[in-house]
DNA sequence: ATGGTTTTATAAACCGGTTTAGTAAATCGT
DNA sequence: ACGATTTACTAAACCGGTTTATAAAACCAT
């Protein structure tokens, strides 16, 4: 049944005052109000079902009380962990987040950036593909709230960014495998186009050096899903096998799991494994893996105070935030 | 740098022209206007670096291109596979999902759903709590889009639904395990204030029934979390241990889990154990678990489309869609 | 030249709120 | 009793678009 929206005017009306007095009601201003009008209008709230539009009101005041999280992939848990806290916060404060997939894509992150901005998303919380650069600058010339989470972006940008100290948790590991007597460790990394993978290839790099390794571009695998079961083959087939293996993220992880499954390899035997990456139910898993994992609900919660901050116009000088990983 | 925004009306007067005329341009209506027209509004957008306010938009066209999706429990494997496919059916429309998590508090979702509906978003896909009933019904005869996911509500709204068919796979399961010689069967699930679990344990009963297995009380252990170990504890001391557990969701699978472990009780030799829940990498565990999963995204798929449907205004009689699950 | 169409364009109302400037009536101090 | 405040309230502009009714200009046919 058509049922046709009851709006402010329709209140004013059946309350006998103006349009006015009814918004200073709903913003809770009773002082501009006498006590009978107050109940007028509360008891036309009521009879009429009154349900004011946040629409037009975000129109006139320039702000939604909506705030994007573009993430780069969203199959990523780490990514999901830092959108949830991200939620939890800005739910605190009454704000929703709207959590958009791009793909690793650049045209979809532009896409969406610039879509949420049309909607007037009070500010921004971006997994960087890295590639739009002139659409961050201007973002960030206009002065429009935005947080970079988890990686770089080419040139330093004045722009508030949360990390992870890629290069170092990624030294120390590779380094306990050194200590552990390994000599043959492979890398295994989804394509260097971003900064937390080259961050952490950079880190065993100089872990190997440390030691007097020499680096064997071999044991470096650097491919897309689709493309590493054929890469990991031809790494172990190898007349010197790796004794050791680097994930550089969960998706790598999961490529090598499948083939080592396939190919019965024993993990703790044939092979010791350290995975960069939060993996759900890590814990449940009683296989010898040993995880470095990024303190997703703080770089979270990080994030979300510093647009937060942002949006309220507190004046704050850019600044790069990097959060300890820690392996387990 | 200020650098006020500009609207329609500066590039109208860029251009020389009237705002309805750049209206009719943004919108590709050209055959409103000359040739020349045209030209000079789309340098002036040019040159202006003119950026569309899609909120002024919504308000007089009545639709804001966002959907809102309600999970009970964000961090329910199966309830994000399922904002994933919807997500990714709305990005194809263009349309943007609001992803929000009523924590399976009724309160929590009132205010969402209200919330939602105050900002205009079009339409919402809920995994109901099932405690708003008069919330529900409001929507429904109102005519707002919605389409429940996952639960069943305690009155048949005429809603569309989209659910999975809980008795039978468990019953299923459960027979299984009977086949295998299992007698002490034991079933452990959240409270039971939802359909899903519900419709499980009713599985469960039925199984044990038409094997003619007496139902011990004591083998169902209906829990919080947080109690769940004190109440397995007392599960496991008892004279007949159970051989085999049913988990009813993946949060009663953690805790049995993490108590097995505890308790270094060994899966496959001392106890059988399936679970009904999808499981992140659930395919990579190599202990003998079997899972019933559900088609998350099949269902989110259907779900996205019904609603879809709904804001299209197509006419269509409201129903119910069983989705059967597996078992792996 | 006349009248009928088509093309091109605009003014003004509208969406549903917020906010500001202004005013009538009530209250106050002296 | 009088001006000064204070209280209670409203009209109208505004936010930035869309849409409709209207009209001038250009084109066409006879």
């Amino acid at each position: 049944m058509g049922m046709e929206k009851v709006t402010m005017a329709d209140v004013a009306r059946a309350a006998g005052v103006s349009k006015s007095t009814v918004s200073q009601y709903l913003n809770k201003r009773y002082e501009y109000m006498g006590e009978k009008t107050r109940q007028k209008i509360e008891e036309a709230i009521k009879t009429l079902g009154y349900q004011p539009n946040f629409l037009a009101r975000s129109l006139k005041q320039k702000r939604t009380s909506f705030i994007g999280i573009i993430v780069a992939n969203i199959t990523h848990y780490f990514s999901t962990e830092v959108s949830r806290a991200i939620e939890d916060f800005f739910h605190q404060h009454d704000l929703q987040a709207i959590v958009c997939n791009a793909d690793d894509d650049p045209e979809k992150e532009k896409k969406y950036i610039e879509m949420l901005r049309a909607k007037q998303v009070d500010g921004l919380i971006i997994f960087p593909t890295g590639q739009n650069h002139d659409l961050y600058k201007n973002m960030v010339e206009q002065g429009y709230p935005v947080v970079f989470m988890d990686r770089k972006v080419e040139e330093s940008l004045n722009v508030f960014s949360i990390l992870t100290d890629n290069t170092e948790s990624t030294y120390k590991a590779v380094q306990r495998f050194i200590d552990k007597g390994h000599k043959h460790i492979a890398f295994v990394v989804q394509p260097l186009r971003v900064s937390t993978r080259l961050d952490r290839l950079e880190g065993y790099k100089r872990a190997l050096n440390d030691a007097g390794i020499e680096i064997n571009p071999d044991y470096i695998v650097e491919a897309d899903i689709p493309d590493m079961k054929a890469k990991l083959e031809r790494l172990f087939s190898m007349e010197l096998k790796p004794t050791a293996l680097f994930a550089a993220n969960d998706r790598a992880f999961m490529a090598v799991v499948e083939f080592l499954k396939e190919k019965k390899i024993q993990l703790g035997e044939d092979l010791e494994l350290i995975v960069f990456d939060n993996i759900p139910f890590a814990h449940l898993l009683d296989t010898p893996i040993s995880f470095i994992i990024q303190p997703a609900r703080e770089m979270g919660f990080k994030a979300a105070e510093l647009l937060y901050g942002q949006i309220k116009q507190e004046d704050r000088t850019p600044e790069v935030f990097v959060f300890p990983s820690k392996m387990i």
